[in-house]
DNA sequence: ACAATATGTCAAATATATCTTGCAAAATAT
DNA sequence: ATATTTTGCAAGATATATTTGACATATTGT
């Protein structure tokens, strides 16, 4: 599912989605993928989104109602 | 650095790392390595340990303490 | 309307998470 | 003390996260 949460926190900081990967050392692809969803980034890779956004794990990628969890 | 966290709440439900492994469908060596640490797993894997443990991302993969985040 | 910026997406390549197998050390139970 | 269970560790193989490059669509500014 889409990460609605995170988008919200990018735009929030005025980042766009070029300057959010620069931040984190990944490519803009990899956050645009993130956002869409059907991916499945690694824990250091959402810490680091994370501390970038001032927000914690909980916060961006915690879902209550989680239905989908493929490893 | 170790994850002690995770290591106490699965002594606390009485699993071993086997039996945890087979609960979030991963091998008993992709356990051991998250809590020895220099590991870095991915979100869903990390978010299907968080729910056979009943916790919650912050709680067994948050440190405030920040730094190291290799990608 | 036009130009510039931002995002979606795709194929092929690379990096790395995870598996498999196996053995040794440590912990626990009998 | 000795079985039994649990954990640590390592090399090679496989699966998948991430990159690179390129193009199309959307969005925003002038």
């Amino acid at each position: 599912m889409k990460n609605i949460k995170l988008k919200m926190a990018r735009v929030e900081k005025d980042l766009t989605q070029e300057e959010l990967a620069d931040k984190v050392g990944v490519t803009r692809q990899t956050i645009g993928m993130i956002e869409a969803g059907n991916y499945n980034p690694t824990l250091n890779l959402c810490i680091a989104i994370c501390k970038a956004l001032d927000r914690t794990l909980d916060d961006l990628f915690w879902v209550e109602d989680q239905s989908e969890s493929k490893n």
